[in-house]
Parts: C-alpha cells; sequence; structure tokens
DNA sequence: CTGAACAGAACGAACGTTCGAACGGAATTG
DNA sequence: CAATTCCGTTCGAACGTTCGTTCTGTTCAG
C-alpha cells in the first residue's frame, strides 16, 4: 500500500483518513527536521542532527526523503497544504467579509503559534529550495496569498474611498502575522485569540482611537 | 593609525571623517559578505563565495575579520549602528509625535531598500550569533525598538483611550518594514516615501476609511 | 628595511550521500 | 500448522567533496 519512498505526490493524493504507520513515522521525522532547522537555518543543519533529534540512524532516515533539499520541501509543503485546507474547511461557512477575515487570522496564528518551527522553516527558507520544489511551493504560497487577498478586497468594497490598495495592505498584514516567531517565545502563552485580535484592530482601524 | 585587525571597537570609536584604506576595503569587504548572504544565507555561505564575490584570495580575507562568526557580526553591527545614528540626527530636530514617526518610518525604509542585502542578513539571522557577539548586537537592537516605542507611546498618549497596547503595537510596525524584503523585489522602484504611506496610514489609521 | 596587505597550498574535520547487509513481521508455500 | 520467502525498514561503515582555518611565505608602499 505504502509507496517504499517518500513522493511528494503521497502528500497531495492521500487516502481519507487511511494514516499508515509509514505516514506517522514521516510526520516524526518530519517533526524533528523542523526542530532542528528552526534552531539552526536549514544551511547549519546537518542530517547527522536530524538524526539524532530523530532518534535514528543517518541512513535510516534516507528511506523518507531522498536528499536534504526535499526535506526542506516536504516541511514546507506539508505545512502550506495543511493551513490552507483548514483555512478553506473554516470559510465555507462564513460569509461576512470581516468575520472571513478574523477566520484567516485565527486559522493562521493558531497553526503557527503552536507549530513555530514549522512557521521559522516556511518564512526563513523561502528562497532557499530550486527548481520543481521551489516552483511547488510558491504556487501554494500564492494560493493562500490569493485567498487572503480577495477578503481584503471584499472588506475593502464594502467601505468608502481606500486609502491603501488591497495588494500592499494583504502584504503587510502578513508581515505583521509572519514577523510574530521573532518576539513570540519572549511572551510564549499569550493565545491565538489575542494576538488575533491586535492584528485585526491594527490592520482595520490602526493604532489611533476611532473617535477624534 | 589603522589597527591591524578588524577589532569591532573600530566601529564604535572611529575618529570623525577619518576614513583610512583600510576602511574603504573593510567596507567592500562587508559589502562583498552580505551579496552572498542575502542570496546564501549565513549556512550555506563559505569563505571562498565571499572571497570570489570580492575578488581577493581566501587567506587575504583574514586580515578583515577573524572569523565567519565575526563577519556576520561586522555586518549586522555596522548595520544597526547606521542606521540607529542616522535615525538619532533626523528625529533630533523634530518634536510632533506623529512627524517622528514618519521619520523614524522614512529612515528605516530609506537605509533598507538600498540596502537590501544588509537587511536579509540583520533579519534573517538574528539567533545565528552567539556570546558576545550576539549580545552586542542584541543591545543594539534593543535600543532601536526602545527609540521606536517611545514614539509609539507618545502618540498614545496625545490620543484617546487606546484599543492596542504600544508595545505589541510596535511589533507589529516592525512586522510590516521588516518584511518587506520579501516581496520588494518584485515592485522595484516604488519609492520608500511610497511604501511609508502606505505603512503609517495602515499602522495609524487602519485599512478602513475614517469616515463610517 | 619594516610592516601591513595579500596569496598558494595545505590541514583536519565535517558534510551529503551511498552501499551492502541485517532485522522482523506479513504473506506464501509445502 | 510450520517452514520459507519476501519486502519495508533500519543500520554501520565508508565514499569523495568541501568546509573553516592556518601556515609560510611574497609583494610593495613608506
Amino acid at each position: 500500500m505504502a509507496s517504499t519512498r517518500a513522493s511528494s505526490d503521497d502528500l497531495l493524493i492521500r487516502p481519507t483518513g487511511a494514516a499508515t504507520a509509514y505516514d506517522h513515522k514521516l510526520d516524526a521525522v518530519l517533526g524533528a527536521a523542523a526542530r532542528v532547522m528552526a534552531r539552526e537555518g536549514y544551511g547549519r543543519s546537518t542530517i547527522r542532527m536530524v538524526a539524532r533529534e530523530a532518534d535514528m540512524s543517518l541512513a535510516g532516515l534516507y528511506h523518507y526523503f531522498g536528499s536534504k533539499e526535499e526535506l526542506l520541501f516536504l516541511i514546507q509543503f506539508h505545512t502550506f497544504e495543511t493551513i490552507l485546507s483548514r483555512l478553506d474547511d473554516r470559510l465555507a461557512s462564513v460569509t461576512e467579509p470581516r468575520e472571513r477575515l478574523r477566520v484567516m487570522v485565527v486559522n493562521h496564528l493558531e497553526h503557527f503559534l503552536t507549530r513555530m518551527n514549522e512557521l521559522k522553516v516556511c518564512a526563513g527558507e523561502m528562497e532557499t529550495l530550486s527548481g520543481d520544489f521551489h516552483e511547488r511551493v510558491r504556487a501554494l504560497r500564492q494560493s493562500y496569498l490569493q485567498t487572503t487577498l480577495e477578503i481584503v478586497e471584499s472588506i475593502g468594497e464594502g467601505a468608502g474611498a481606500l486609502r491603501v490598495d488591497p495588494w500592499p495592505a494583504t502584504l503587510h498584514l502578513f508581515g505583521m502575522l509572519n514577523w510574530i516567531y521573532m518576539w513570540y517565545p519572549a511572551v510564549e502563552g499569550t493565545s491565538a485569540e489575542e494576538i488575533a485580535d491586535q492584528v485585526l484592530i491594527l490592520f482595520l482601524d490602526g493604532f489611533l482611537p476611532r473617535s477624534v
């Protein structure tokens, strides 16, 4: 049933709900790798460190990926795929634009506040992959960006004349969201909803109070 | 006059206006190193790449730094030192809080839009240094953050009841500013003032128009 | 003649990756 | 039902390469 090598297609076309032992072990390997890469960065991470972190032998790891670069790809692809499918699920039942933005922000924060390692690896190593690996991750990231942009645009349509274009505004929103891994460890324990409130107020209404 | 080795004190206590040939060459070396590290990341950068980029021999480089780690330190320290001293100069003649924030944002963007390499190296390799190197860069970064926080606080005092704390608000402001290197290459040519306007409107007034 | 500036060649260490062999549970056979 | 085959999984050991760094000079301006 399970293929003998981790082809990335396994992540695309996965039989629904059928999580084999292989899949679980792969998840453990990717988790260990993300832990190492978040701490050391991709370049200074070594397969030997991942082996120690995953409590496996050096050669044993190579049954789950074909190269160090594919290991990074698997982490990034799996992360974006997960966060995107969960976002689509949650958005399906919400229509009001501002509520949809809140769903997006909370979904993003919930995912990354509990998986800070993956956020670091996805945000900090965006231009590391090359060729097909790079292209496939870029496509997923682009799709995520596009979904968010459309929400911001629909919010803008309901309001009056906008002072900021939805496109750069969306990029700045991601700036706030993705920069969090730089300081969150210092205030660990703050809930995703709490930070989501801050970000949403700042993004929609700004730092200054409305009543002037 | 000039010391025979690049001690980091040279960057702290520099005789005013006396830029020796050594200093110029050091700047060229740091520039080449920043170019390589921005492209490859610190971990995958090699001294040999820097040597090729700087058109020098491998061993010749070691007259300007004692180790690869010190090379990264020199880049980060020099960058923060420069941007902080320029900010202090510009702020000296401005008192109105909102205008002071604009000075800070424009200063930040002007510096980094023309030195994208250094921004990448400073933002992407924040936890790479260790020991004394790490501590001295952290102190500079902290000072920069503190200066900005005080401006945001003074803006908040003039306004009514704040819905967001100045502290997390400042962190999110840096999120917008420092995330720019992820997408700016795609819209290169946009002026620092243009982006500064976007950021300031978003941060102070939010995406939604004021009149509702 | 002195010393700062540079380079060629080499060091040991650590890197990513590979290979052949061994393990162990499920499937197949006698 | 026991013996045997098979295959996904794991490992120790090693390969060739490249790394950061150093050593031993040589060049050249003051």
